[in-house]
DNA sequence: TTCGCATATACCCATAACATTATATATCAC
DNA sequence: GTGATATATAATGTTATGGGTATATGCGAA
């Protein structure tokens, strides 16, 4: 770990629709198309994201058929867990957060995901 | 506390300066000058860095003569110190921050600040 | 193979961020 | 008041970032 990486990770989460798909997959994970009505944006930008949060190694992704699932990187000796963790717990009570997090849970009982 | 707020707070801790600033300055308060030479940089960029700091309250400043000492915002409920905390017992052992809080150290012996 | 769906990448544009130079403000000494 | 020092702000250029459209890739079904 070096100042670079460290930055570069601060910097990954200061956005806001990264810090709502990092509060989502604090849930569960979700596929992208999930994620794209969610935050409300195109499935390129959602997916451009999810690539930015994949590099740094705050997400992990597995590909099941034709979706590909994204989850937290749940390492917990991780920099990036601690910083997803401080994140989702710290502020958790944000408006935006509890909303989207309703949401997850009713689109995860309305449909097998 | 809104989400907005959160991305800033993220997005000034995301620069390698700023970052050096605030490890430089868990240790104790200083001067401008001290941190222009510090990381060498040039007054008129740390004073901006000083000020995005301190636009989000991760730091503080007092006016002292012609000389403006900043330090941490040490409130200890804040999302800020929270934050710096993370960052500054997390990444400790980074190079940078060991050389740097060393170099304070130093600079604290050899001149009356 | 071809089609259709899900996801990723390329390209372009608009905006934001950083560094530098020059200038302005503040305070002290005189 | 003037001059010196410390800090802040303004103006400018360059680079980085986020979003959109179009296109490419991967995979399953038939």
């Amino acid at each position: 770990m070096n100042l670079k990486t460290l930055r570069q990770l601060l910097k990954v989460c200061a956005d806001d629709k990264r810090l709502r798909i990092i509060n989502a997959l604090s849930n569960r994970e979700l596929v992208v198309k999930d994620i794209c009505s969610l935050i409300k944006s195109t499935q390129p930008t959602v997916s451009k994201h999810l690539a930015n949060l994949r590099m740094l190694r705050v997400v992990v992704d597995r590909r099941e058929g034709n979706l590909v699932y994204y989850r937290l990187n749940n390492n917990p000796d991780s920099p990036q867990r601690q910083l997803v963790d401080f994140i989702v717990s710290q502020f958790s009570q944000l408006v935006v957060f509890q909303e989207d997090k309703k949401e997850v849970r009713n689109r995860g009982r309305r449909k097998k995901i």
